[in-house]
DNA sequence: CATGAATGAGACTTCATTCAT
DNA sequence: CATGAATGAAGTCTCATTCAT
């Protein structure tokens, strides 16, 4: 083997790694953005500037601002979606289901935004990725629910109920430090099943 | 009586009630665009287009764009301050509290954007005002569980979770044409106090 | 007549005229500016500099850069095109159309672009208007030539040349100082109806 | 001689033409590409997309944009001035040399522009190289016509309006498929030598 | 007060050019 | 020499806000 070809191979190793290094800390960078501002007022100066690049270079990474934003979510969704199918073809009952699902959920927001500097603020707006949770919700729940669902059990309020409950305890999780995942977890489950009384009878 | 004074007296009341419709136009405008772009996509002309004022007009009623937002934000806080106020003492229970405030909300939600024009779409950013209604919720729970409530009861997630509740069902019963404000009311207040699979079984 | 409305009557006036006087403003400059740098290198900050009006400014008059080019162009095209329509139809023969035409063509330059401040130097670039003029001319030729136009001849070349020598007649005039439209033409016609040889005999 | 030497001459040799051959490859697609876009819209990118270079190997070949704009003119010059001084000093007349020095341009154009992808529109910038060639047609023409040329003869506006012929009738030739050059030229000759009359009779 | 044109900061994006490998 | 990612100046355009009338 040549040394030269040796030195090329090394020198293509090493700059995929730095591209997918950069790629990375400007993701991270616009999550926390994003997270923290809003997709509208955050702007791709903000991302760059957490990140020791040049402006120009963000475009060398994403086409533009709306790329990036729909990225983010892709990758999102991307990650959620497979726990989602696993825990719901694992899932013997409704309440493992829950609990898994909501586990990784929160395990996953405190990963995702855990570390945002500054007010860990969860500003989702409605993009078609949370469609797609949220279809993907009803679709589980319907199916989990099999024979006890009532026929004229309204699947979409259900789901917006289950839904609306782990994203706003999520939202508090991430609001104290340290932040715990799994005890709030276990409180939405049970608030889920058996409704606010028995979760206020004992945390 | 002079008739100039006369004139005067009836000219002040003309103007007067003239800046109380156009503040009011200009209120309107807002809470539609706000509601239909978001604070940062909406622009001052976008709300000012919506009202047969000129943009400059829009400064003699409110100093800036976040402004307008925060008195917005600021009569919704007062519009719902009074009524959580007035069900949480008049609730002898959970039940008929829960009842009236989400029954109240709902159809509060349906007046406000019910008609809005585009996509009535709630994206409401996480504002002062939502602070307050949250600790009013807050402070409504606790003292309507009374005894009911142990001692390390988590109020925190309690509201979070009563509130995601109401927040999510309410932007699908927005979704519904016509949207049922007491349906939707009922189901929430089913699924706090008794759980998912409490609804499942019967819508 | 209150005095209240001759006042806004008077402003609306002076309204008007500042802005049909901007408006000219940034035309005139873009002319100048676009003919130093051409529609490409030519920025709308180059634009503006040349008034003394904003950067922003611009926008509330022409929409676009693109926007102010057509609209030049345009503009030029619609203030030659009634003067080759009534030389055309007063024109007894080619020479009277050609002398005509040509010295209106001239003097429309030394007006449009002879007190440019740097380059008088033409570039301009094929858009839609040129094509419009192109064919104005090879219809006009067609008609007046009548008779004389043997079947084969090919009037997309005739007209090529005449307008070239136009053009090229045309810039080299606004070359000198003070330029002479009417003695340009004349060398212009000249040399379209006799050729060369019959120029340099005499000037 | 040893083996080694072989090598680098070989070596020396072989790289030799890889960069006669790049630097060829560069100007030819730049030829295309200003030709398409016209300078200020063509972007270096433009240049070396259409050829299997690097971006930065272009400014290995030439030290800026503006600087492959100029060795391209200099060269379309430097190949036609040898032509028009061959036909200059060979040419006993006017009309042998219009003839020789016009079939010689179409046929350069042909070459130049006619392969061109998209649409072969020739937007010729004034440039330095520009200037020469009317400097050099004007001292041939002046030369030619000797004692035919009137002193008072205006050889600016002479060489201008020959020249525009050449310029708009080539501009038309390459707009048709097949471009016919040895005609064009023919129109073109006519065209110059005896006016606009004399070519509408026959073409 | 109403008007609406003017303002200029700042957003997104492109691109000529550099440079480490 | 070739490579191609990095750079940052500069371009087009938007928009909250001001101000003369």
């Amino acid at each position: 083997m040549s040394s030269v070809t040796d030195i090329a191979i090394a020198e293509a190793g090493r700059r995929a790694r730095t591209k997918a290094r950069n790629q990375e800390a400007i993701l991270a960078a616009a999550r926390q953005v994003f997270a923290e501002l809003g997709y509208e007022a955050a702007s791709v100066r903000d991302i760059i500037r957490r990140t020791d690049l040049a402006s120009g270079t963000f475009y060398n990474y994403f086409r533009s601002k709306e790329a990036i934003a729909r990225a983010l979510a892709a990758d999102a969704a991307e990650r959620l979606r497979p726990i989602l199918r696993a825990e719901r073809d694992r899932a013997a009952d409704l309440e493992g289901w829950l609990d898994g699902v909501i586990r990784a959920y929160f395990r996953f927001l405190v990963e995702e935004y855990g570390r945002a500097a500054g007010l860990p603020q969860v500003r989702v707006d409605a993009t078609p990725a949370q469609r797609a949770v949220f279809e993907e919700v009803r679709e589980s729940l319907t199916r989990i629910l099999g024979d006890q669902l009532a026929p004229q059990a309204d699947t979409a309020y259900l789901t917006a109920g289950a839904i609306g409950i782990a994203r706003h305890v999520g939202e508090q999780m991430l609001r104290r430090a340290p932040p715990d995942p799994d005890g709030a977890a276990r409180f939405a489950v049970r608030l889920i099943l058996h409704g606010l009384p028995a979760v206020a009878r004992g945390a």
